[in-house]
DNA sequence: CAAGTATTGTAATAAATATTCCATTTTTCT
DNA sequence: AGAAAAATGGAATATTTATTACAATACTTG
């Protein structure tokens, strides 16, 4: 393939359908790389270039050589794409700068619309629930339910602007009758709280940044008396993650320091919702 | 701190605990790299020491102090747990994954599948959102940041399923510096709760169908005191929006007699940030 | 209040990593 | 089959990035 060099894409998606549109134009080594590329962007944002060269059987200019192809001035500019994307970032990419275009106008035009902000918002919260379709994997999901219908009891801890979700999660679950519990830390009392679960229960922990120490905390110790975790939260990184069996890593919307939970709570939703199905459909084969 | 070196802690939940136990051992600057560290997982990862130093606002070589101090030969090995805890994780789905994930829902008919459940939920708040957009009128956006800056405080009702709305109102008004209280009921002290507003108070109330008899009290009892009082709800002839001074009626996603709150929760975000657009506009103007 | 010690900032140095260049091999086309 | 073009491997080079050493500052303690 001769030097194709129009504009580069911008983010691993676009870069990843310029991929699938020219593999065929592209000499073997590069359609290794390619490949490569499309299956592992985890390796792409965190590895060094030796190691992606060493572990898709290629020498480290190829590598390059692949960058350049698809426009960019070399491989660090393309694997930052893939960096960004693992940041835990707003969906839109344009939004930081569209907030800051946001308050200027609200300088100039004296008061600041809020029906601008509603719109600004809906479309963001929107743009975070296109991202939640893509990005949560169906065995996850699976796995979610299965440990909620074979947890004896569900607990829920969530603080901060987390104690939403987990609020609603043990609402919700409630309602279709499966035994849950909120450790709300009324009193100071977390830790005891904590302490009722066995190795028969469920903890479900969400913790978005700043992450509260405290959720961490009761991740940690529940870990320890061997009940089952499931996490959400924005990072793989984060301080309960570690600690989770099962982890779910939601990108919400965000202006300034206000995350939307939107995405978050439809995951809770689907939890729910698709747990009481499963419940429903076992009955029904039951009989 | 002295040279406190120990083993250096082999993944990033036991520095964490390493970090907390020391805090207060470390040194000014020292402190500012672990609340970082515990705080930005994710830069850990995959930024260079630079921005790391830059964005916790010390020197490179501090870094390296703080990863000699926790036992680490530098930084890059400390680093490297980071981004080992990335790579062990379930990896975000590759794009081969994705193929996949799409052409079988196809192939699954009938069983309604987590993932298929998901789809539905996530494009359902879509068009609530959409609604939104269209259905909320300016005035009333405006009229209602109006009430929460003229109000001395305000505080939040909203039961059962509208809790988590109520709950995220009270933590979010919080963090721009209004005054704000959450009526949570807890001891059953509801009504005593409420006997706390006075005529230069607002009360938000929520309430869905099937509406919680507490929250209509509540308002009624507010009335009562010449508070002002909006009402979030889904329908004009709600128990709460006679009370009401001001009525927002929110058509919420429905999947099977599942309501969700993103709609709600929309609302709710774009309140608080107007408002808070609303008083650095009138903050800067009165410089 | 002065001497000593710990902390921090700066700049030089060392290590690593990416990129480029060139020689060699493979492929294509006449 | 032979020449030209393209692709590839490997090593030299340039660049970035981490680390160390040292000087300056702030803080203790006698």
């Amino acid at each position: 393939m001769a030097g194709n060099d129009v504009a580069a894409p911008s983010d691993p998606e676009k870069l990843r359908a310029e991929i699938v549109k020219n593999y065929d134009q592209l000499s073997p080594r590069l359609q290794q790389v390619a490949k490569y590329v499309l299956d592992n962007p985890n390796d792409m944002a965190l590895q060094t270039l030796a190691v992606i060269a060493e572990r898709s059987s290629v020498q480290p200019s190829t590598i390059v050589r692949f960058a350049k192809t698809f426009g960019y001035d070399g491989a660090s500019q393309m694997q930052e794409l893939f960096r960004d994307e693992m940041l835990t970032q707003p969906p839109s990419p344009s939004y930081a700068e569209r907030i800051r275009q946001f308050t200027r106008r609200a300088g100039t035009a004296g008061a600041l619309a809020p029906h601008d902000v509603m719109q600004e918002f809906a479309d963001n919260n929107i743009l975070a629930l296109e991202h939640l379709k893509n990005s949560v994997r169906k065995v996850d999901l699976e796995r979610a339910i299965d440990m909620i219908r074979t947890a004896n009891a569900v607990y829920l801890v969530g603080l901060r602007r987390s104690f939403p979700v987990a609020s609603y999660l043990a609402y919700a679950l409630r309602h279709v009758d499966k035994r849950a519990y909120l450790l709300d830390g009324v009193a100071g009392m977390l830790a005891e709280q904590s302490s009722l679960l066995t190795s028969k229960d469920l903890l479900i922990a969400i913790s978005f940044h700043p992450y509260a120490p405290e959720t961490a905390e009761v991740a940690a110790a529940c870990k320890e008396q061997k009940a089952r975790i499931i996490a959400i939260t924005d990072s793989r990184l984060s301080p309960i993650a570690g600690a989770a069996d099962l982890c779910f890593e939601i990108k919400d919307a965000e202006v300034r320091q206000f995350r939307s939970l939107t995405a978050s709570l439809c995951l809770a939703q689907t939890l729910v919702i698709s747990y009481a199905f499963e419940m429903e459909g076992r009955a029904r084969s039951q009989r």
